[in-house]
DNA sequence: ACAATGAATGAATGATTGTTCATTCATTGC
DNA sequence: GCAATGAATGAACAATCATTCATTCATTGT
């Protein structure tokens, strides 16, 4: 008892550097969600990572540094994530479609947290070239994928019909837009229900394929 | 000449109340697109309508009653645009679909600037109910509109294994999704062509009704 | 003409915000 | 054990911001 106690009375100060910005752009992310990001301030940030004032300059020189790799940390996480997914998905074209799809509204990307922070750098793009470009980054990658995927259903199904990149597009705009939904009207909407109606989509699109 | 130069040389600093608030707005959407909602201040807002300081406190009392009054000015901007395509449509079912799918894509709506408002103030959505509550109004309304005319349509063409209000989500979510696109990305896409996608789309779930 | 009205101004004010830095403190190598 | 190191603090500072208000000025009614 006595030897259990001895140590834990003072708290380490110190952490890696990699650990405390990880810290800091996890409350970054917190805070955008709670307070939005134009009242997202240096204080509300380290308040809610529980450090001082000073920590932000000292690990990221700047608040804009701050908000800049907090973007680039939720895009990355993004792209490993739907990565992974492609390759534990199954090898046909359509699973690691619905693979893709599925992604899109599972836990770690599908929170209003993480919605928040999207939508928060989204309306910020018009004016701001270094956010526009970190989200046009992760659209284009993904939609690279997606059109890709959809040429090759498109050539084994015989949809002669069909546009790869007007589908792949589309596919994209929705979940965007069913983001929105669940990120205003979580109670209107749950992320299963969102991603039916993207597999919804992709059934009237290659029915032979997607069935009911 | 000298009869026409003896008015001019002052400029009149009165208007009417209802001019002046909403030129005030109007100021504050360019702003809202040109800084970005984080970085709008009184000053930025004051500057673009060219007029002093002090006007906006004159006129909606605080800065947070002038961004609520211009959201709830795009708002309903907005609804009266569609209600009126709605009239100025044709008769059938089909006519007043295309009609509003018609309007998101159309000018007054889909200029960068208004875009730029709606996904700025989307982004502070999930901290500011009022915010959301005018957002949610917003796509309530139009959606009511969209779900009643894609049922209709499933009886008139018999489109037995549709869902009404899927559809008309999958709709509305697909025009806000390419919307971020033709905020992000004005030069991958044309609003004409974000209204081919969503035409395409109608094309494939009503293939009796809308053919390519 | 002139006074009354109220819209508009812009300098002043106080509150908030990002940044700095001298100091504190835990950790590491000797 | 004892310096040396550098992570972390938080009070202090300068800059920015929203708001106020005494003053200016165009307009309207008499």
């Amino acid at each position: 008892m006595s030897i259990a106690l001895a140590k834990p009375v003072t708290k380490p100060r110190t952490a890696s550097k990699k650990a405390r910005q990880l810290q800091l752009i996890k409350a970054t992310i917190r805070s955008i969600a709670k307070h939005g990001l134009s009242t997202t301030t240096m204080a509300t940030v380290s308040k809610e990572a529980k450090l001082s004032q000073g920590i932000i300059n000292l690990h990221f020189q700047s608040k804009d540094r701050l908000l800049v790799e907090t973007l680039r940390y939720v895009a990355d996480e993004y792209k490993a994530v739907w990565e992974k997914a492609l390759v534990d998905s199954g090898d046909s074209t359509k699973e690691k479609i619905e693979a893709l799809v599925g992604v899109d509204f599972e836990k770690s990307v599908c929170q209003r947290n993480k919605l928040a922070v999207w939508f928060a750098f989204w309306g910020e793009t018009k004016s701001r070239p270094t956010y526009r470009e970190i989200c046009r980054k992760r659209d284009q990658e993904y939609l690279q994928v997606m059109i890709d995927l959809c040429r090759q259903l498109i050539e084994e199904g015989s949809y002669q019909k069909l546009d790869a990149e007007s589908v792949a597009n589309a596919l994209l705009a929705m979940t965007e837009g069913l983001w929105l939904d669940l990120l205003m009207s979580p109670d209107y909407m749950t992320p299963e229900q969102a991603c039916d109606v993207c597999m919804h989509y992709l059934q009237t699109v290659f029915p032979r394929h997607f069935q009911a």
